[in-house]
DNA sequence: CGTCTTTGACCGGCGC
DNA sequence: GCGCCGGTCAAAGACG
């Protein structure tokens, strides 16, 4: 099966989860069409850097700095996102017949955790909760947000395994 | 041979 | 203190 590649808009979307003020949630839906973006109302789901501290001063078990959850309409959970994750666990949860797995950014000091798991309720949806900002460049490059990226090559074809 | 998955063990927090 | 629960580790295997 392929995967998806978010692509742009994956990255439309990180750019602003680098906004520290955010408060909306971004979700991309994928159906026939393919992906559609929209964002609702955020929940108490993103943290600020500086907020986070408070936070993890508060409760030590959220002490992460960021935390973006993507709802995604889709038969795999496996999409590629731009980075590279080394899955390191996996799960299954008490409320859920579906198992959550645990990714870690395998990209070194950069310690950006995902976790995978399908809606409890309604299995066709796909929920994905990064936890962390990268320190770093997708190490890909699929697309760009910066202008001087003309120079560069969306990897013939796809590298991207 | 290096990298990544798999999988059970392990661990810390929390409620009882 | 004990057991549940969610999160992580790490050894072994798969895979290129």
């Amino acid at each position: 099966m392929d995967p998806i590649n978010f692509g742009k808009a994956y990255n439309a979307i990180i750019d602003d989860i680098s906004n520290p003020y955010l408060d909306i949630l971004n979700f991309l839906e994928l159906n026939e069409d393919g992906f559609r973006e929209g964002s609702v109302p955020l929940p108490p789901v993103v943290v600020s850097p500086e907020k986070s501290e408070d936070v993890a001063k508060k409760n030590k078990k959220m002490k992460m700095e960021g935390r973006i959850v993507f709802v995604t309409k889709s038969e795999v959970e496996i999409m590629d996102d731009g980075f590279k994750w080394r899955k390191y666990g996996k799960k299954m949860v008490k409320n859920s017949p579906n198992p959550r797995n645990y990714y870690k950014c395998s990209s070194g000091g950069c310690g950006v955790k995902k976790r995978v798991e399908r809606d409890n309720e309604d299995s066709r949806y796909v929920i994905t909760t990064y936890d962390g900002v990268h320190n770093h460049e997708s190490p890909f490059v699929p697309y760009y947000h910066h202008s001087d990226a003309s120079t560069l090559q969306p990897s013939s074809s796809s590298t991207t395994t």
